[in-house]
DNA sequence: GATGAATGAGATTTCATTCAT
DNA sequence: GATGAATGAAATCTCATTCAT
């Protein structure tokens, strides 16, 4: 038996109108984006947006969050297998920020996306606060190299604006290199940010 | 005696355009900004946003490409008075950086706008090309902490990127501290900026 | 089964902006035409308007041609039934002479459109150009009047034009009358022309 | 002593934005016609138009009139020197019809201004009704190739109409030909004319 | 649920007219 | 008188949202 106000049931159709969304964003910025482009290129009807979700404001919302999850998760899930607690915390650091930059350079257009809603009128301001509970792994690592005498003696959220602008502006830098000099230009950047937080 | 050509006698009202859409942009974002918000906030009536700007579109650019001097000539006179090219690499260099954090505090309205306007359907290709020439300053200095063996043989573009992403996310980060605090924190940012780069 | 790429659902709406726009310049002029009168004179929404038409100029575009066509259809039409080729050339002249004079009667709207559209900035380049092919039968039939030596020697342009001028002003002048007496001046009119043309 | 009320000295001036008004509108017809366009072309500034017309309208209104009259003078003139009422009917009308086709031909630009300017909302009813009084030279002359059996019997305004219409096609066409030939095809158009007109 | 035409509020832009210089 | 910047009402056009099918 189906509940009349049940949610949509076809989930994909949800992600496929905040995959479009993105790449909307991405190619003409958060100023130039129209639903009916987005439903252009999600396949659906300019209608159907409106089913999965409630307005413009609340689809941007939506694909915020969902993006910062998927941030967060991929640098989580760079100490796997294994856990981090155990690793050299330089060499934990290194494959979280290789882990991240590589994200970053998967995903431009959530790089683009993030930027632009930043400042936007859509972001409600529970989104804005919403902090992921998962750059504790990161953190943990943070506050563990300081008690090793590794690293210098900073505000978490210093070290982490730091991370956050450096990676996020060199991964677009990246994203230009050809493939192949890639490997090499995100360890670079990585043994950048080490040398900047060391003691 | 003026040029009959010209159209603005008034060149504080153009400006006062300009410094009206940095602040509702700043406030709004550049997908809430309207020209009759920006009319308003200049105190003119809207049709004389056109007499000043073409266009939406060249009101956006024009204020880019004026911000993008600005700051570029901020760093420039970071070396004044004196010549940058005496002075030590590394105290030029954190003069650079200081200076230029200093007006993204001050300025984070500039800053948001920039990160706004780029991925925006508003910017023309010509402006997004148009490179400053001022950045020379810095490059120059760059090539001598390399001679010097003081800097880490890098390309020009991957430091400029690192420094723009780095100080750009800082000053922000600076902006929200107490202003008796933000000296010193200004110094550490600097500081990290160095490590980073030294050879 | 309705292609998806098709816009217009309902083709009555169109043509429903379509005579709405002809009145509006009937009344006002085409200087006097705004689309949302056009579109309250049409029952529909502004918007709607541009569902059907991309611009302005494209409705005036669409009109201008749609109404080109129907002038020629209407002469066309005035050999029917049994073809134009087997009359005497009196005959099937003063045949169209009138359709023609009956449409311009009956469509002062219309006369009053294409007199106001030429030289308007709205007329694309193309729709200029675009001559009807329907003009043909009355080319046809002032070549065998010449070969019959009932016509005088004259350049199909010249006739044309003549035909043009004199009909739709007449046919203006014929509207102001009482309808008794129409037909009689109609048919004046028609003698008038072929006097004018005849050896 | 010159009073403060007097009107504005400068008649050249007058006459300049009459005639930019007449280019503008050939050119872009009444639909694209704007005081800024026709100040640029006189070489005044746009406040200077409305020292010398009240009114967009008032503009319009007086180009109207200056064009009726001097169309009706033309054909007035046809007769100088010498009475025409010496002269044969059929030699006095070749004479007027000339006289208005080589008119017409030499200013298309009024052609197009008259026929833009009726049916738009720029014409006072006044002016509408404004006859010139000068078309007697020419109703005088029918009634008296009436008298003598010249000319059928019809009405003024049916000839008048007649004329007008035709004359004012033909000369648009004539005005593209050579000119060479363009005397030869004016003859033509008048005698097509008196063919039409004669008993 | 899905569709896309329809809506109308609101955005950008134009332009007749005014007014300070 | 002459100027052209300034004004703001009104025009064109867009687009988030609704709704009949």
């Amino acid at each position: 038996m189906i509940n009349a106000r049940m949610k949509p049931r076809d989930e994909n159709k949800a992600r496929d109108i905040l995959a479009a969304t993105l790449v909307e964003v991405e190619a003409l910025g958060l100023a130039g984006l129209s639903i009916a482009a987005v439903a252009r290129r999600a396949n659906v009807a300019t209608g159907t947006v409106y089913i999965y979700f409630e307005s413009k404001e609340a689809l941007i919302d939506a694909l915020y969050l969902a993006t910062k999850k998927e941030m967060a998760e991929t640098i989580f899930r760079a100490g796997e297998p294994g856990p981090v607690e155990e690793l050299p915390v330089r060499v934990a650091f290194e494959r979280m920020c290789l882990a991240y930059l590589e994200y970053l350079v998967e995903n431009g257009a959530a790089v683009v996306f993030m930027g632009q809603v930043k400042n936007s009128p859509y972001l409600s301001e529970t989104s804005k606060r919403e902090t992921s509970t998962v750059t504790k792994a990161l953190t943990d690592l943070l506050a563990r190299g300081r008690r090793e005498r590794l690293l210098k003696d900073l505000d978490d959220e210093l070290v982490l604006a730091f991370l956050q602008g450096t990676l996020r502006e060199m991964a677009t830098l990246a994203a230009r290199e050809p493939r192949a000099n890639r490997k090499k230009r995100l360890r670079q950047i990585a043994a950048l940010c080490w040398d900047a937080l060391k003691a």
